[in-house]
DNA sequence: CAAATAGTGTCTCTAAGACAATATCAC
DNA sequence: GTGATATTGTCTTAGAGACACTATTTG
């Protein structure tokens, strides 16, 4: 008869052959472009932080930044250590979105990859340095659905444009996968990872429960709108809108004014969903 | 200048550290009870299948079906491999749960866990003898919220009761996440496991993509509305529930009847819903 | 004043909840 | 007939979409 203690004394996990295990985040951003006239809203994109990768291999592909799970720490932590090692900024949330294991996706042999979705607000990012030399970089993300279960993925930085298109391939429980038809140029299965990011973002702004994180403490609410219809690629009128987020906002009595037009009270976010 | 096939045929996986993998699955299942008249319905419980550890650690304890994942498989592959060699039974689907990654959750060293819960129909494990004195039993669940977030993880089999407490650790992007307070005599942090597969369940439940799978083809509405209320735990007005499935459904024109009352009309999954 | 956004009110339509009423069977 | 479920219809209410209208600012 062994022992609890005896049987781990002499248990050698070495028996079993192990994978590699990464941690890959799809960190997300919201940029204002350029103000075209001095009253006018600018344009909101919705943008990817992609990483030049420096070594093989896919050397000088772009590629999510993610790295190495280590022994100490979770999934989320790595995920959570990886984004501020790029960006410098603690992510106020992150999501999963699956893993990603098909024997092959990685040449350097068997690894498979935990992915997540990270939000960043743009007053955070805009405290870091950009430089425009770097290998970490803010890509304008476009994601639609050309022909039935076809959708095209397009990255771009300046002159620079990846182009990937995936066939959805499963869209139960509301997470949906992708086989990459075209990988556009990315890293790995990277182009897939992308996607279900953006479908997973997506879902998860149906409720709300997404888009502040996007955002300052103190916002407008047409700022908060914008974010929503940036990352829903919808648009809502907004009477419509502030009625459906009333719930979640409360009223701060700050005004942001200075921009040609009535100026606009600064919501919080409320703790508390209520009425 | 290295190109990538030298350097892939340089690179050695094992410099690093590397963790185990394992796919642990909670699959459930919607049982009929004893029939307490001729004509009334039977009830309707929601069960969970455990296993019985045979081996360290946790000799002799309950603990989800699953096992280590293999090189030539995806972690899905594996998990639907693990409730196959338990039940015969090919789920008709599974979804992701998490990742339970917490150091130290495993005493046998650096081992991480991807979570899946699968539905089975009642019909197809009937058809698998099940043994009594088997390792593998199907346990009665029940699942509340005792207080503000915490929740009471009940399973029984026969005399067999397994109590879990667990508190609700964050609720972000609806995947809830619980730590343990209680493991009700679990093994490993599985009761943490099951109760996020049943928030997960019950979200999923929520916009009927989960329901179908409980139930064979051809279903009466009412045996749809059991699955429903038994999943969520609530009530509904039948009259209610039929206005909303009536987009999911499509008539077969046949009847189930010898039940005491009028016949049901069975109705069968529609692919694309519609009106 | 013109152009732009901020904010309010109201109409309509749809879907969900409550409930009443009828239908059909096995015993 | 009795007791059970099956099925249909209707009333009410809550919320989303559309839209008209007013308010306030800066060049």
């Amino acid at each position: 008869m062994v022992t609890e203690n005896e049987f781990l004394a002499e248990y050698k996990l070495s028996d079993y052959e192990r994978p590699s295990v990464t941690a890959d985040v799809a960190a997300f951003m919201i940029r204002s472009g350029e103000k075209t006239s001095y009253r006018k809203d600018p344009e909101h994109k919705l943008s990817l932080l992609l990483i030049r990768r420096g070594g093989h291999p896919y050397k000088g592909m772009w590629a999510l930044p993610g790295g190495f799970m280590q022994s100490d720490e979770t999934v989320e932590e790595c995920a959570l250590r990886e984004i501020m090692e790029e960006t410098s900024v603690r992510p106020v949330s992150i999501m999963p979105v699956g893993i990603f294991s098909q024997p092959g996706r990685d040449p350097r042999g068997w690894i498979i990859s935990s992915a997540y979705v990270s939000i960043i607000s743009e007053e955070s990012v805009k405290q870091v340095a950009c430089d425009d030399a770097s290998d970490a970089q803010w890509f304008n993300v476009s994601f639609e659905e050309e022909e039935d279960g076809i959708f095209r993925l397009s990255l771009s930085y300046e002159d620079i444009v990846l182009n990937a298109v995936l066939a959805e391939k499963s869209a139960s429980f509301g997470r949906t996968m992708f086989d990459i038809v075209d990988s556009g140029s990315l890293a790995f299965d990277h182009a897939a990872i992308i996607a279900a990011a953006l479908m997973a973002l997506r879902s998860a702004a149906k409720s709300f429960e997404t888009v502040f994180d996007f955002l300052p403490d103190k916002f407008t609410l047409s700022a908060l709108q914008k974010v929503q219809e940036t990352i829903m690629n919808v648009s809502m009128l907004p009477a419509n809108f502030r009625r459906m987020v009333s719930k979640y906002v409360e009223e701060t009595g700050e005004y942001l004014r200075g921009d040609g037009h009535r100026p606009a009270m600064l919501f919080r976010r409320r703790k508390t969903p209520v009425k």
